[in-house]
DNA sequence: TGTATATTTGTAACATTGCTGCAAATATAT
DNA sequence: ATATATTTGCAGCAATGTTACAAATATACA
């Protein structure tokens, strides 16, 4: 967590070591309120500014989908090696509600005549595996 | 309107044929300001309340992407012919903020062995034939 | 067409989400 | 170890979204 912050030119303080490890600690996106319940030092204001600053610096992405509130995740493994592109799709399961990032092996390629798409994010609704059953 | 407002057993008022027109007539999504702009007996409550009701009736759509505010958007020609899936795309232009809903002729398959996809929605980000030159 | 019933609308009041200014607390650099 | 810079938490505000209830409007049916 530490080494993260640095390598961010952000101070490291508690809060902010927190909150990362939380995200790190889910395999899904997290939402608010799972910091709510997680955090020792649970501060609304903190963590709104906190969550904007590791946004900015583009060590978390925010995930909005319709229906659901804002969830935010790592750009784990595959964002640091390749690109940084987002090459995973965004599941969310209708019947747990989690919102989970998976890793493609294929991403689609979409060619527009009249756009010029820069970023291309797969959403997908559907049923997560514990869920089928 | 009316008869659209009829098939899905509503009660047709004034307001709503309003809001239907308003997203019939316009050619990108719809965010709120537009409404309050462009209804003549704007009202946030009742805005809200309409907008909910056609979505659970879903004549309409919702579209959330992050760091824009929701926009609301009919299901046009394709959905109503083929099949009730959204075969098109949102696409956000980075520059003009307007979120456009645009009709694929081929849409990406995706399989996963962990996960059973209902939808899939596309979402890209660029920049829109007026704001390329 | 007129009237009873059901639905929708607008007002008020409130909950939630998110931001900003400022002083106190904490982290960093030397 | 201390001066400086950054972050935190509080207060207060703005925007977004919901609910309860009475008045207004739409629908059904005689």
């Amino acid at each position: 967590m530490k080494k993260i912050l640095k390598s961010n030119q952000l101070s490291v303080t508690p809060f902010r070591k927190e909150v990362l490890s939380i995200i790190y600690n889910h395999k899904e996106a997290v939402p608010l309120s799972v910091f709510e319940q997680e955090l020792k030092n649970y501060n609304r204001i903190t963590l709104y500014r906190t969550l904007k600053v590791f946004l900015e610096k583009k060590i978390i992405h925010e995930i909005a989908m319709s229906g659901q509130d804002t969830h935010y995740a790592i750009c784990k493994e595959d964002c640091s090696t390749i690109k940084h592109e987002h090459q995973h799709l965004h599941f969310k399961c209708k019947k747990c509600k989690t919102i989970t990032c998976v890793s493609l092996t294929k991403f689609p390629k979409i060619e527009l005549p009249l756009y010029q798409i820069d970023q291309l994010e797969l959403q997908a609704t559907g049923l997560c595996n514990s869920c089928q059953s």
